[in-house]
DNA sequence: TTGTAGGTTGGTTGCTTAAACAAACTAACG
DNA sequence: CGTTAGTTTGTTTAAGCAACCAACCTACAA
């Protein structure tokens, strides 16, 4: 809303950026196309192009088709993805993910290690050890340009708020890795950074309005309102994990939280099998030989969890409707329930999409954020492709 | 999100409107301070100014006071207020209020009449009578901009999609009055305009994200969400009334509407007293006649809308909530009520705030509404000023 | 007290600059 | 030859700049 003035310079330097936006969303245009899609004049398009070639943005690819009535050969340009690369890491409570993307989001590498138990300074040694890895291996014309962290907790103005997983010790990661490596670094909450994921990669991208229910140890929402990310006053939009189950006189009601995240689920078997060992997979594996009293808390759950997302559908009215939870990547039959009760209350047709590739969701989601950050394109729509 | 390129032309119209945005938010500003404001040379912004002028847009308001160092005093200006003039329904279930307001949102004239029982054809005969009767007697330098409608049902696409409270008939409002007065014509929710009421005068003006409650008939909540205004896929957006009371098993839950609106409170009420004459009025004066049934009543309906102030709190966290409800405005305990519940729940602070002057809210939002429109600024934030 | 010089701010004018634009051109095709 | 892609060259236009005038203030001297 808030419109900021525009100057020459600014007006030069925000049609680049449209310029680059139309290259990496349409990887093999050309400049004619560029210049019919922004309705700017060809003229302009060349200059502006090549103003971008001069910075090694542009990788041409030869020459195209020409029309069937003849004409010369359009000149197909993409995004150079080797301009540089980001870094992403993903701090779980079970393990550490880390990621290098070049600018185009093709992953260049990734590692995985298990940290259960250990200290967030021993993650974050980890992590600036892949970061120094990748300085040594990865060849691009400006080398590392961010990194982000995708945080199990709420951030406000890029500091951790809140970390109900993993204890900070008041370790300043932001100030830590900036200074170390003198790039712009980004905390991001999980949940937003899947709604990101869907909202530039694959599936999403046709939504304006989407939003991403994160349910892992808890549950949280990505919320993507008119292409961009919502995040409420203090960040904490989305934690809907602390609805009520009940509204009523008897207001101490139940959070959605406490009765149907993963590790509630877990802790509700731990009891009801006298066996504290009960993890993840046996939860699945009760379920897959058909228990029955997991079988119940489990369809209870998504009962609980169709009438959250209407309640939330009813207030936001969104296009879609994803879901990141590795429990219901396991158990596929869980999602049709909550599809089913989802149709039952609401009586109206919503897609609801389980995110595919549940870890590397987030990771994509980052690798999406802190490229849009680096080019000071944090308000363009940029699409990515995911390898297969 | 989506950007649009920026040649010349497009350049130039919006600088100018961004002169016009400082000349309505700040009336009685200066070249200079626009200039300042907006990071624009003062030559460009003098060559802005005068091309408002030409249209007409501005009133000088002769010179201000000088800096106390000395100094030529500055050219106050503000905006010509009769450069035009706009007019807002509110098409009720009981009655039909219009207003007039000059483009500064001053008004003109208001009338209310009772069209209770009435088919909507005569409601709008009324409203084509308004009119005419304001282009016969409002002077001002364009006449009639443009027309809004506040309409109690859900809107898509600028047309309406349900209208719970009023039959109407395949009527097409747009069309018939685009056709005979030949300016732009906008349907929008009654909560909608509520919400932008609350967004553009007077209290939140600070607030970037705030909701307002809507509590009438029905329940319905208008969303503004970094300064805009939120509609949803289709419409629906803040249909919150819809919601469920119960997340569970039985998910057969009752929605809140049909627990706590205005209507199912007298409904209820009436059947406890088996009187069916029961109105507004009636609950009102029985709760303040401290009845005990109608008391029990109403404070377990507070119960509930903290509730579900709570969820969509926790969805969305908002900056302030307001609500605009005559029910409340009547019994302001109710507020306190509520407010207390949702202290107990939440345990965090959050402004709440009543919506002063109901009915004429709405009118305001409508008329903010369609002055954004007529001057082609949807997107720019003004401010309007609330006669007293 | 008055008058004038010096400083300050508001606004205009005329010229410069740079970015978009337009049209004519070359290149490369069917 | 017609068509399409892209470049070149020159034009237009809106922003920027610098110098100016206008209108005020204060200080201070005659």
């Amino acid at each position: 809303m808030e419109k900021e003035s525009i100057g020459r310079t600014q007006l030069r330097n925000r049609n680049l950026k449209l310029v680059l936006q139309q290259i990496i969303n349409n990887p093999g245009t050309s400049r004619v196309a560029i210049s019919h899609e922004l309705n700017l004049n060809k003229s302009t398009i060349s200059s502006l192009y090549n103003s971008l070639a001069e910075d090694h943005f542009i990788e041409e690819l030869g020459e195209g088709a020409s029309s069937n009535v003849g004409g010369r050969k359009p000149i197909m340009a993409r995004l150079n993805k080797k301009y540089g690369y980001t870094i992403t890491f993903d701090l779980g409570y079970r393990q550490v993910h880390a990621v290098a993307n070049y600018l185009n989001s093709e992953v260049i590498d990734h590692q995985e290690i298990n940290t259960k138990g250990q200290p967030i300074e021993v993650m974050l040694q980890y992590c600036s050890d892949f970061v120094k890895e990748m300085q040594g291996e990865v060849v691009s014309n400006q080398g590392l340009l961010g990194i982000c962290f995708s945080i199990h907790g709420i951030i406000n103005q890029n500091k951790i708020v809140n970390s109900p997983w993993i204890e900070m010790n008041d370790t300043d990661i932001v100030e830590q890795f900036k200074e170390t490596f003198d790039v712009p670094v980004i905390l991001e909450n999980e949940a937003n950074l899947s709604a990101i994921y869907e909202r530039d990669f694959n599936a999403g991208r046709y939504y304006h309005n989407s939003i991403t229910f994160s349910i892992h140890r808890g549950i949280g929402a990505g919320i993507i309102l008119g292409k961009r990310l919502f995040r409420g006053k203090q960040g904490e939009a989305g934690e809907i994990g602390r609805s009520l189950t009940l509204l009523g006189p008897n207001t101490a009601g139940q959070s959605v939280e406490s009765f149907c995240s993963e590790e509630a689920i877990i802790n509700r078997v731990k009891q009801l099998k006298h066996d504290d060992t009960i993890d993840r997979q046996a939860v699945v594996d009760l379920y897959r030989s058909k228990d029955h009293e997991v079988m119940r808390i489990l369809l209870q759950s998504c009962s609980v969890i169709a009438g959250l997302m209407y309640n939330v559908v009813t207030t936001l009215n969104p296009d879609a409707i994803f879901i990141n939870s590795e429990l219901l990547a396991e158990l596929p039959d869980l999602l049709t329930e909550i599809k089913d009760n989802y149709q039952d209350i609401a009586q109206e047709e919503l897609p609801i999409a389980l995110t595919k590739n549940t870890k590397f969701a987030t990771l994509l989601g980052g690798c999406s954020l802190i490229t849009h950050y680096v080019l000071g394109m944090m308000d363009y729509e940029l699409h990515f492709e995911e390898a297969n």
